[in-house]
DNA sequence: TTGTAAGCGTTATCAG
DNA sequence: CTGATAACGCTTACAA
């Protein structure tokens, strides 16, 4: 217990970590026995395990996981690709899938985009570089589709959440979006309203697409579409450009995701218009902030974390016996919350 | 262009990729030179270099990164744990990181730990296997600290927002956390209370304490103090709890994150209290739901992004040297947000 | 019960 | 300008 001499260069730079073949030689033994005493794939007598098992022990010693890995031909890490953490949706899509892989013995990684392509490319390139084992994809970018094409069938993907138009042949875990515009378009017919502002998503994105299919058809009214992209900002100038020139003309406004809802909420505070009096505001995927904000937000729950438990849950079922998952659809129910949102249409 | 012939087994399983000696074979040229083409490490004829490189194409190859990191001692990946990725505040944070990341060239993946202190290590174990080259360490969990004091000097960590008690000699990037409490303690004694209540974080963890410290030294009043955890539910839970016995008695809440103010303001609600007319709420952090929530709550606004980049980018400094940072502590200024859930103490 | 040797897919070194 | 060969650290036949 006398006090280390003092070595100048103690912290800084990492000495070389010990290997298999350092504790092989201080065990006096052959790596091959110290392979075996890690993983117990086959006898080693005891008082030799001991003995290895002490030296591991001193020397600190940790199986380098890219060796190994390299050697097995596979990592048991799989990423989860999302367009963007602080929307607390694909938060709760992350538990889920998180909660899937460590049941079944996986890492999972998360891979935020931002919806830059760049990083999306660069995630994509863990996959096919073999860092990972396959991957959970929830983001929806348009671009990507192309992309994606190309892995689908040679990695081990799943769809979370967004189908992307084109893609046939995919494993893909969705909520119910068209029942969820069908419960939306419903529940402001019976408000008795008959006139309505839709804010949708880009294009390109299927799970918008469905949701205003499904509105349309059971609201049965007029409805005036607009097209945003997902963020707060898009719903708050969608509706702020409308009113500038002569107003909404619409008793009721179903915006695509929550984020847009809030936008217009803004917009529609801003212009002296109070919801749900004057005019009813529906958002669609009950994030955190929809039962905080004021007044609170009618909308449609979506299963977020099902959705992401479920598209890993099965992914993994394959991956895990180095397949590419065949195509299969899993559909997840949604719910219409009615919130302070939404009013009967009078005046 | 005829159409490919049926085969039965084409999606399932998946074909050895094609490895550097495919190529090599295919080209008719030596494993060195295709290596060589591919990362322009030294010069090679134009014509072989389009050959290889029309190989590569063809045969779809793309480097494995398994073996180029075991060969290269580093994988360019680091991780970044965080306890609770629905928490805004932490995916702020996230963003920050990778951006850091990004721009020197380094992979970022989030280890999401849900507080679970098997998830933490599981996580950790990939610094110690080497399977990252570093961790920015965001989490907080008090049973934690052992375990890190082990990794500390072996392996490049930085802490974010969150010291460890404890732990000396880390490199650390934090918001103010007692100026944060400080400007609390001034807001509110300025507008005329005297007495609050102090929802806290667990003991362990220093930016509760540091925040606590600075809120009671200005307050100069009475403070009830009450130990939560940061999660809703506790400041729900601990507020109840004060007014089922008798009543709060305080003209003020202060809590040490902004989830537990929502708590604390949903039990006052359903206590028939409203704020801030008969009681202030204060909060921390500034997530995004506290400018939304009603009524729009008064907090400190820390510097996520700032701080996940900070960490980031300090760490990536030894990382990329292979060294092991030494202690070094970088501040980030916090800003008290005045909003609506905060009043004079008249009555 | 244990050890030797080959191989996973790269890149660095050295040689031509 | 190009190629053998060794080495990164591990696991796993095959042998003893």
């Amino acid at each position: 217990m006398t006090p280390e001499p003092y070595t100048a260069d103690r912290q800084s730079p990492v000495r070389r970590p010990a290997s298999i073949k350092d504790v092989a030689a201080a065990a006096g033994v052959s790596p091959t026995t110290v392979s075996h005493v890690l993983s117990g794939n086959r006898p080693v007598s005891e008082e030799t395990a001991a003995r290895v098992r002490g030296v591991v022990n001193r020397l600190g010693y940790v199986p380098a996981s890219l060796a190994r890995s390299l050697q097995a031909g596979s990592t048991s890490v799989i990423g989860l690709l999302i367009p963007d953490i602080s929307n607390t949706f694909f938060a709760e899509l992350a538990k889920g899938a998180e909660d899937a892989a460590h049941d079944l013995g996986y890492g999972l990684i998360l891979c935020n985009t931002e919806f830059d392509a760049d990083r999306e490319d660069r995630y994509l390139g863990m996959i096919r570089s073999r860092f990972i084992d396959g991957m959970v994809y929830a983001s929806g970018s348009p671009p990507s589709r192309r992309r994606l094409e190309a892995l689908m069938g040679k990695f081990p993907i799943a769809l979370a959440d967004e189908e992307v138009e084109g893609l046939e042949g995919a494993l893909i875990a969705t909520a119910d979006h068209e029942a969820g515009g069908r419960l939306v378009g419903e529940h402001l017919r019976a408000l008795g309203h008959r006139r309505a502002l839709m804010l949708t998503g880009p294009r390109a994105l299927m799970s918008g697409t469905a949701r205003a299919n499904g509105f349309v058809r059971a609201f049965q009214g007029e409805v005036v579409e607009r097209v945003g992209d997902f963020k707060e900002a898009s719903g708050y100038r969608l509706v702020t450009k409308l009113l500038e020139k002569g107003g909404l003309d619409c008793t009721a406004v179903f915006a695509a995701n929550d984020l847009m809802a809030f936008g217009a909420l803004t917009a529609l505070r801003e212009a002296g218009l109070s919801v749900p009096e004057d005019i009813s505001v529906v958002g669609f995927d009950d994030i955190r902030a929809a039962s905080l904000a004021h007044p609170p937000l009618t909308t449609v729950h979506q299963p977020a974390y099902d959705v992401g438990r479920t598209a890993t849950a099965q992914l993994l079922q394959y991956v895990s016996r180095g397949e590419v998952p065949p195509a299969s659809r899993h559909t997840l129910p949604v719910e219409l919350k009615v919130r302070g949102s939404t009013a009967p249409a009078d005046r």
